[in-house]
DNA sequence: ACTGGCTCAGTGGATGAGCCACTATAGCAG
DNA sequence: CTGCTATAGTGGCTCATCCACTGAGCCAGT
């Protein structure tokens, strides 16, 4: 198998810079919810860019929920907790270059409860092909069990497959929403896949109560390995940044 | 009781209008995944707007996981499946003017199976503050049964404060992303909303087992009442666009 | 005193021309 | 065959302007 991309180097564009900016500001309670956000040219003045860039800035936190803009009157800043969406974490997860521990812990919490919810309902609905689909992700998992970066990809792959087992859309919405906020540092998690052995058990025994239609068994199964898997990820972070 | 404002008139912006047009035409296959879209420039001209007005667009369809953007290279449509997160959502199940029923039947029995799921960790969880909590959200309920519009929203509370009562961060952004998708448009789903003492008496059942610590009567209380009330939304929207 | 219309200042919406920076490719020099 | 360079195509960003909407205050008519 040829080595994946070597992840491109990331360069920060201008109005991702500012738009990183902006949110830090609003979420350190800078620019209060409620309050109006300075008027666009003097924003625009403040943090040396052109008035058009900074729109592009706005528009991006007015689509994650964090800003109300309304003609003729300005920008309001939004509640975060009563309107953020899902897709708001990934930039919540990483704030000032760092993770915000406490959210990435509470975040893969919630992955470990979903997934048992999503390993439910997938061993109640799966069909033929489901089946032929988790095996066929399951066997490249163990092939790739030795190489942590690889195995990586392959238990994500396996996962997205239990999501699309249990045949709800808004399911893989969901979860991509939640892997988003690791997706794109995939690099700083090669610790929780060290043990190649004990990945690839924990999907076969998810395989396989999935295939025989258990749901409890299968909830369980997801929920301990995500848990875990959850632990690791934690470990493999903090040994990184001390 | 004062008469609610009557919903504001909705306003289009010409970036609103032309990411809906850009994102009908990518959903709908015109753009096929992994191909790119036409540059800037002839986008532009194409749709008749300015380069600057486009690229707010663009920015947009970004942040929701549709197109990614490379400098000198172009915009590459993304799978929709694979990238798209929750926040999309809001704008894949209202395609065209019209609701895309499919989605929204399929997002309300994930908003039933999640529901459960809250429930069922609540239940667990729950604080001395989270019952106030609660029963004060109920309270506010129960005063505004015999108004639809009013009881919603009431409603819509309690679910807020079910799922804080989790004390999982994740579960309140995700919740949010799936109330977005109906929440600019409340006023389709009176019709799931006139049994004022079904809703209540629901909600109050709920709030009993969350009280109790039941978590699986709390799970099932959920699971039954968002499973019923999709139900109810559905057949609301239905009488609408016939 | 009240109503309705008008004006004005402040704010976001949108434009279009222009230049910079990045990427891939083809052709040339070694 | 290798490595450099020129070039064309694409997005990144700026600038200067004008349009459209909002709210507040003023003023004339009733």
């Amino acid at each position: 198998m040829s080595q994946d991309a070597p992840e491109p180097i990331a360069r920060t564009s201008l109005i991702e810079t500012l738009r990183k900016k902006l949110q830090e500001d609003i979420l350190s309670g800078r620019y209060p919810a409620g309050t109006s956000l300075p008027p666009e040219r003097e924003l625009a003045a403040r943090y040396g860019v052109t008035r058009t860039s900074l729109k592009h800035a706005l528009i991006e936190l007015r689509s994650f929920g964090l800003i109300a803009i309304r003609h003729g009157i300005g920008s309001i800043v939004e509640d975060v907790a009563a309107r953020a969406g899902a897709d708001a974490l990934q930039y919540m997860a990483q704030r000032e270059g760092g993770w915000d521990l406490r959210l990435f812990v509470d975040l893969l919490e919630a992955r470990a409860l979903i997934g048992g919810l999503f390993g439910r309902v997938a061993a109640s609905r799966r069909t033929e092909a489901d089946v032929e689909s988790l095996r066929e992700a399951l066997g490249g998992a163990r092939r790739t069990s030795r190489d942590p970066h690889g195995l990586q990809v392959a238990e994500n792959l396996f996962m997205r497959r239990v999501t699309e087992t249990t045949h709800v859309r808004t399911f893989v919405f969901l979860s991509n929403s939640i892997s988003a906020v690791y997706a794109r540092t995939l690099d700083a998690f090669g610790g929780a896949f060290e043990d190649g052995d004990w990945v690839t058990g924990s999907l076969e025994e998810i395989f396989d109560e999935i295939r025989d239609g258990s749901s409890a068994g299968a909830e369980s199964a997801m929920e301990r390995y995500l848990t875990e898997s959850g632990k690791r990820m934690i470990a493999a972070l903090e040994e990184q940044s001390p």
